[in-house]
DNA sequence: GATGTTCATGCAACCGTTTGCAATCCCCCT
DNA sequence: AGGGGGATTGCAAACGGTTGCATGAACATC
């Protein structure tokens, strides 16, 4: 039905093997041979079969793309500024959804193994011990994530909350409450390490609260512990954890930042409508930098090291002085 | 290097066609044999390779899902109930950006096609005659567009903005402004034309601004003109739009719904945090859908019809009574 | 003019799986 | 006993490319 290379070989009278050098090993051929056969390629609306050259090059021209939850807005712009990357080098991108499962995390590797020649994985919540694991079937790059002996790119968070807590800390407040994220996420442990050690430095009063599910509900049922410690201020995991937090304050008539400064980390879109003050992670860098790394790692054997990413504070309305 | 179908029959002591028999024609094989080659997979660690598999079956067990822009909260919904739909019949989604540029929309289809055994468009904003012309080559399904005689799922916005328009003229509302989204697309002739019409049927004045691009910089960019129209009401194409126009509005000290009710369209993440009152767009269920009418297009070679989906006005805070 | 090189092309095996056909075996029926 | 038929399995040819090797032509070298 659809048009072979045989097809192609027929109609400019050479042999099959010429044609498939015509497209992939160009030096190979006689320029004026190649230009019969790309245009005969052309005339008959010839595509390679993606599949048949996968099976005998072991290459499948596939890239596989985790992620925990695309809904999440911080997955998306990370996700497209890949998949656009890869499509310059040819390659495809299958995006994946965990749901925020280990199991699913596990499997999903696993079942895409056969059809991808490297696959990003994006904050995964999976042991160090099973993503070396996996990695020997399929190479495997992270992000926000440091796994041994895996290239992996990393966006310094731990920056972005040191400038966070500078920020408030100018603005007079003295004790802040830090929602921390799910346990497992490298970039909680960053943040909470980070936030802890600047709280030193600063003489602030640090109370961690957590760990919180990274959604707005997991913002919002923190509001109450939030409101125990007295805090003045709040850094969020995410900026969907400070989202649901403030939500859930403007609900209880409490004034943000009037009585309580939050600031989110990610920079979501949402961030921006909600005039949010929140940390800026550069995911579309942090995209294609993963990207980068995963194709050298497949195209030359050698292991690219990890990449690191600034982080900065963007200042919008959702903190302030701290009250009296 | 990876562990193939003869490695398998080997370690069992029958012929390849019988492992492959053994799990892709479970019926034809003696109940003991396929017993001790499934052991012996399982033991080996044996995967199909899908490539193979496609090569020979001409199915790839892949399918294409194809968006405007992922990074738009609309699209992430629905692509995630559709990849987790599409996994329930062992098939993995491709799923591509086009940057609202019909051209790379029409590339990403062509190279899709010879992976895929099928493409889910949304709301393409390709001509309905390069969508009939796409379709020979890979079965399409198309959610929010009616091109002829292809399968369709469509989300029910004329009922939608009907509720929308009537909520506003219960609140006193009668002038409307109406921000216009792209003009190729499905849904926004659907709001178009049934805002019209209602209009006419409760005695509005409608006032149509566009076409806007479908981003918040769109309906920012569109406040003079609402300004000018005199409207005390807007209805946005869609979330983003509607969101734009308000930080506009906010920034030049207008309020909302105090000065201005605006309703926006899709009901997406954003929209529940800035308390905007929309019409929901079921996303989740028309993933599904799409998934389930391709399939079937795919399987049986009869051409499934359209599926409509109703839609229905999510009230919140973003759209009062009348000024005055 | 014999020899060596380079370039261009053809030949055929191979990638891992599926599948139509043929072979074998066992059982049942007459 | 002979034959028909179903169940189970093996055989080998695809599927559409890629690639190491062989072949042959053209050309330069001495």
């Amino acid at each position: 039905m659809a048009v072979t290379i045989k097809d192609v070989a027929h109609a400019s009278g050479v042999h099959v093997s010429t044609v498939s050098r015509a497209f992939s090993a160009a030096h190979l051929v006689n320029p004026k041979t190649r230009a019969r056969v790309l245009a005969a390629a052309d005339a008959l609306g010839y595509r390679p079969n993606r599949a048949a050259r996968a099976l005998s090059t072991r290459r499948t021209g596939n890239l596989g793309l985790i992620v925990a939850d695309i809904a999440n807005p911080f997955f998306p712009p990370l996700i497209k500024a890949a998949q656009a990357h890869a499509r310059r080098s040819d390659h495809h991108v299958f995006v994946a959804d965990t749901d925020e499962q280990v199991r699913v995390e596990e499997e999903l590797i696993r079942s895409m193994a056969t059809q991808v020649d490297g696959a990003l994985l994006v904050a995964p919540r999976l042991s160090n011990r099973l993503i070396a694991e996996l990695s020997v079937d399929v190479p495997l790059v992270v992000v926000n994530r440091r796994p041994a002996g895996l290239p992996a790119v990393l966006m310094d968070v731990a920056s972005g909350a040191r400038q966070a807590l500078e920020h408030l800390h100018g603005f007079g407040h003295r004790h802040i409450a830090l929602l921390t994220g799910p346990r497992t996420s490298w970039t909680n442990q960053q943040l909470e390490h980070a936030s802890t050690t600047a709280s030193e430095r600063l003489g602030l009063r640090l109370h961690p609260i957590g760990p919180n599910q990274p959604t707005e509900e997991g913002g919002a049922g923190a509001a109450s512990d939030v409101l125990a410690t007295g805090a003045t201020a709040v850094l969020a995991y995410n900026d969907l954890v400070a989202l649901g937090l403030i939500q859930e304050l403007r609900s209880r008539k409490l004034d943000v930042p009037g009585d309580l400064s939050v600031i989110g980390v990610d920079n979501t879109h949402p961030a921006r409508h909600c005039s949010l003050t929140t940390v800026d992670m550069p995911t579309a860098a942090a995209g294609r930098a993963a990207i980068d790394l995963l194709l050298r790692r497949i195209t030359t054997e050698d292991s690219p090291g990890t990449v690191t990413l600034d982080t900065h504070l963007v200042v919008r309305g959702s903190a302030g002085p701290a009250p009296d």
